[in-house]
DNA sequence: GTGAAAGCGCTAACAC
DNA sequence: GTGTTAGCGCTTTCAC
């Protein structure tokens, strides 16, 4: 069934009902019911493809996301699925799984073009390589990486909750924390880069010397990376007091690595997480985690995301100024501290 | 640009670039080589909204689940993402949390001209609701209510693994298995009446008698859920020295609240989960669980749906059978049984 | 093996 | 306030 069956079964023309189901001014309230309760009649439906041809739209919001099996990036895209599905639009997943080629091809332009909007979580790419992007898209970045000032950029204060987290273990007579996930070499701009800031600047401050054999990097910061970081690190035989895992989903390794060396959480050794997601508050024992605010960041997000958008339709001719938003971040403190 | 610039550049009309990229015959290899050198060149790509509207194909696969919080769904998510970007296509997530409406909306015509094929993880609509709704696009249903016969249903072994697992801690000397997510009233087809029966077969096989306080009916089957209901039985006297949770995840929240009533697993109390997520190795004790074959089954559901998107685009005139597929499960123990 | 014409269903622009 | 016209970029059909 088309707009213009409606159309004739309602007695106006084609245009009449588009504005009607497009909630334009300019259709009497009587037509408007008559035009209503004909759609409601005959079960009619816009035809989602037509729309987004002639008019652009595509009602589908873009999530470029590393992975899903990880709590973390699964629980904000149900925050945003949510947030999203208010405004009446869909979130479409993709994965890059951290390769720089998927990341790329994900916001190529003809992809771009299936959405109205992107929200991209970007570990990978440069400045360098954004720009030879040409968006016409809203996109909105998340991450630390740095990106083109032409784009709205959201991330979490990584370095502010590093420096939280460990100041807090050195405060409770931590003296070797171990850090799972950091970096030797701080110099660049990711999420370990930064963190790994935030760690070495609380020890400045409290002027605790820092033995570089704590930091341990890893190649992911998922749970069985973290489970194999702890007991590398276990059987090398460097001593530490205390755990700083970038991730939650790490710090769930780092527990059982040290449950099977037989070693008790908080007394011998604390450990502190990431993230503070969901499963945090119900591990054995109750992991202390930095919240960096995610159910701010989903929102904050989604309104940038609808700014951008809501002026892409009016012509593009205002166009809102480029925003970089840091989320702040707080100490949740369970069973895993002291 | 657009499909008749490149044909012009090439000098060939836009039909001809149409084959060359839609791979059809009848195009000499000589021109097709010009046409992909010039696309190429040119960096032309295909318009999704225009192709979708004349041919009626989208490239995208809609997956309806639940949540996508919980690690169930996510992790199946990404292994269909996966097989499903191997094959060109794109995983478009929708949430219902479970709700009839939200289902329901999910299948609607409109929604479903969005996708060449739909992934529908059932847990409320019946077989009844599904008839009113035509479907032209191939759909695969996953889960155990019964589904209308016109359609292709894959669904895991419930009963047997819950019997498995049941099974499994009698034999190693559990009389009292508390189980997470039973129904009083297994008379249902869905997930938690289903391995209730399993529970009860296992029972009655071994010749012993289910105390009914010992089923514990939650209205969700996530970890706070999963501590709420065992908190609740521990405060209720009920003895009991085996808890068989009906998720993972809740799983997890009952191994929490054993450890707050000081209880040891599996000394005390054994546990087991069921789904076999990547998680349960690395839980504080690791988690025993029911390995419902999730690899087979979304290689099967990939399978399913490409069989009949082929068929569709043959003009439908040989539709493939429905088929129904159960996926066997097996038992993975670790260290929260005997 | 290749091309011309028609039209998928909608909406922007403008006429009335 | 409502209708008419044109066309978004592709693919189906059929002619050559």
């Amino acid at each position: 069934m088309r707009m213009i069956d409606v159309a004739r079964e309602a007695g106006v023309s084609a245009m009449t009902v588009s504005n009607v189901i497009n909630g334009r001014t300019g259709v009497s309230a009587e037509t408007r019911l008559r035009v209503l309760a004909t759609i409601a009649d005959l079960g009619y439906q816009v035809n989602h493809a037509a729309r987004h041809l002639r008019a652009g739209r595509t009602g589908a919001v873009g999530l470029i996301v590393p992975d899903l099996d990880g709590p973390y990036y699964a629980q904000l895209a149900t925050r945003l699925a949510r947030d999203l599905h208010e405004r009446g639009l869909h979130l479409v997943l993709e994965q890059t799984n951290a390769s720089p080629e998927r990341e790329l091809e994900a916001i190529s332009f003809g992809r771009l073009r299936m959405y109205d909007g992107l929200i991209m979580s970007l570990l990978r790419l440069d400045a360098a390589d954004l720009d030879q992007v040409s968006f016409e898209t809203p996109v909105v970045f998340i991450g630390e990486r740095p990106v083109p000032p032409a784009f709205d950029h959201i991330m979490m204060d990584n370095v502010g909750g590093a420096r939280l987290a460990t100041r807090h273990l050195l405060k409770s007579g931590a003296r070797r924390i171990a850090v799972i996930g950091g970096r030797h070499d701080d110099g660049t701009e990711d999420m370990p880069s930064l963190r790994t800031r935030g760690y070495r600047q609380a020890h400045a401050e409290l002027g605790v010397e820092i033995d570089p054999r704590l930091v341990v990097e890893v190649e992911s910061f998922t749970t069985p990376s973290g489970f194999r970081a702890l007991t590398w690190l276990q059987e090398s035989g460097v001593p530490f007091d205390a755990v700083f895992a970038f991730t939650d989903a790490a710090a769930m390794g780092v527990l059982r690595a040290l449950a099977d060396a037989g070693l008790q959480v908080p007394q011998d050794v604390q450990v502190m997480g990431f993230d503070n997601g969901t499963e945090t508050e119900f591990l054995v024992p109750r992991l202390s985690s930095v919240e960096p605010g995610n159910g701010a960041m989903a929102e904050r997000i989604v309104e940038l995301l609808d700014r951008r958008m809501a002026a892409g339709g009016n012509g593009g001719a205002e166009v809102p100024p480029q925003v970089t938003t840091m989320v702040n971040a707080r100490l949740v403190l369970r069973e895993t501290t002291r």
